[in-house]
DNA sequence: GCGAGTTGTCTTCCACGGAAGACAACTTAT
DNA sequence: ATAAGTTGTCTTCCGTGGAAGACAACTCGC
């Protein structure tokens, strides 16, 4: 078994190309692996309701969102990181499901409200369950205070990340 | 500015679903969102050599393997963890522009093996500097004890994920 | 050597999401 | 009220990867 895969990746290139220090991938190739690998763990729950990761995010945001359990293509795009025209088809897959409803924005003509129906509500609240159940699984190799300073050392690099300047290109920052 | 998407999304399934505990979504879903921002975050280098990040896997197997720079489909599809048609697919576009080669394999007439140009080496040697440069970057708000921490840590939940038996799945042991 | 089963790769079809443009509806200045 | 610019969403086209099947080439037992 491929048990350490991105070490023997670091092992090659060290191998390979001395001159370099590969030792960042033992972190981020690793997060890009589990990443992939959480994708596919996590999935069997949505697929045994027909759903693909990207449709239950939207369940997820407007389940998680409250009463009324609505919010514009907008705003889902930003939540989930997608674009516009992703939120779009991936509502239109939840509508022919039943699970969410599309109307226009009583506030702004140019809004579509998206909005869980109660079939809707009812799944999410099932699946959500099953789901943070298989997260917590996936954790259970971790004592608390390993699980504290996992989260903090991954915030971290987020941080490192969205504030932008940690690279090249130099941030843009607007004043 | 969205600086701790994750933490907002934990406090509102905390408020919608107090009965769950949502704090598992503190470290995978961190996990999947650092994956999704890293992959944009290192694009740029390849963006410039009109590469997508999936090519540069490529090379970067093959490279990193070391003379003569070969492997077959088959191998490439397990290394990078993509179906042997999307190596078909990748290996195409690579072919198509001069930095890979496939032949048929002398030991086996089915196997094809693919190989870096003299263009595909140059490419990727440069190619993988500046990776690791912006890697190391993005890594830089880390002291030397939080990555070695980080490493071990996501070590650790690779282990318990690959393992299979985290989830009610209850995994496959073959023996 | 021959047939049955297996293996390695490619092909076809499909699902998903991004980019850019279309379009309607909004805002603002006049 | 109107024109110009902006915003929110949808549409179209494209690129990428998965799943399943096609196909050639391999192995093994006889």
């Amino acid at each position: 078994m491929d048990d350490d895969r991105i070490a023997d990746i670091v092992g090659q290139w060290g191998r390979e190309r001395p001159d370099l220090d590969p030792s960042p991938l033992l972190i981020i190739g690793r997060i890009q692996q589990l990443a992939a690998v959480l994708d596919e763990a996590l999935r069997p729950p949505f697929a045994a309701a027909d759903l693909g990761n990207g449709d239950f995010d939207v369940l997820a945001a407007l389940r998680r969102e409250g009463e009324p359990y609505t919010l514009t293509a907008g705003q889902l795009s930003q939540r989930m990181l997608v674009t516009t025209g992703a939120v779009t088809k991936r509502v239109d897959r939840l509508i022919a499901r039943g699970l969410v409803s599309r109307s226009v924005s009583a506030a702004d003509a140019r809004g579509r409200v998206v909005g869980l129906t109660s079939t809707g509500v009812a799944l999410t609240d099932r699946l959500i369950e099953e789901h943070l159940a298989n997260e917590a699984a996936i954790l259970r190799g971790l004592t608390d205070s390993d699980r504290r300073t996992l989260e903090r050392l991954l915030a971290a690099m987020n941080r490192t990340l969205t504030s932008g300047d940690f690279g090249p290109e130099g941030g843009d920052h607007d004043g």
